[in-house]
DNA sequence: CGCAATTGAGTTGTGCACAATTTAATTGTG
DNA sequence: CACAATTAAATTGTGCACAACTCAATTGCG
């Protein structure tokens, strides 16, 4: 009787499941390191090149400083990274990796491989996913 | 010189990139009806069909009491839906929709296709993903 | 029946997301 | 140089997510 949209037909609700179920699929693995989901994400960020300035680090994963203040100072109680003020310019902070941040990177390695496989879909078909994936949140993100 | 695990190579950020922007994609639509976006899922839960209890609601969408149970006190805060005790079973707390909340229903119909049209991918390409999508969770979800 | 185990909601505590605001440093322009 | 505009972080406030826990109602089993 109702024509509402339907809920399992919407790909907005399967984007929101499957991020959800990602996360928490990753949980187990990054207990182990003692991070969370978005802290790991920023590890991975600094991992490929440091130090980064909190700015660079929201443009790489789209967080603003509201998110990446506080996480930031998670991080750093944790012992994995110092900020500094920038030498040149006070306005911005400088995320460094600490030794024992740098030396987490080879316990995490392992773990986009062991995901992928409980993934359960072939490699070429999580790629296809992933480039649409890319291309339909730069359209989204193109709407401003 | 580092081989860690290169961000932009993840399917893992892809999803969660792709559903951020989505959400944010909905944001200024959804203002219009007053609702967040994890509420506006609700909604279309219980515009398929209602009542539903607490439960029933948290099954379809994979989200616990402990999200849910502020939530609907917030949509009914906003008169858009009732919660009773079961009369069969004190335990259950049935969502009814309030006849606001019913009416909302049409203001809302048409926010899925003005998003398709948004997300500027063919539809046979939108459908394809939310089914791989959509196969992805429930094997995620199958590691327990 | 009696009572332990289970089930359904709600509560508490932590950590994101994100809009809006604040504060300080820097840049651009007359 | 002065000073308005801009930029970078941090802060504040709201609302999810989710684990862990509490409490009450119900079920199942001896």
């Amino acid at each position: 009787m109702s024509n509402a949209p339907r809920l399992n037909r919407q790909l907005c609700f399967a984007m929101y499941s499957a991020s959800r179920a990602a996360t928490k699929a990753y949980r187990p693995l990054l207990d182990d390191l003692g991070l969370t989901y978005p802290q790991y994400l920023v590890m991975l960020v600094l991992w490929e090149e440091q130090p980064r300035s909190v700015r660079e680090l929201g443009e790489e994963l789209g967080l603003d400083s509201g998110t990446l203040s506080p996480l930031l100072k998670r991080l750093e109680s944790l012992g994995l990274v110092d900020r500094r003020r920038a030498a040149g310019d006070e306005r911005r902070v400088e995320v460094f990796l600490t030794d024992e941040g740098t030396a987490l990177s080879a316990r995490a390695a392992a773990i986009p491989q062991r995901l992928a496989d409980a993934a359960g879909l072939p490699p070429a078909e999580l790629d296809q996913l992933r480039e649409t994936l890319s291309r339909l949140t730069a359209a989204l993100h193109d709407l401003h």
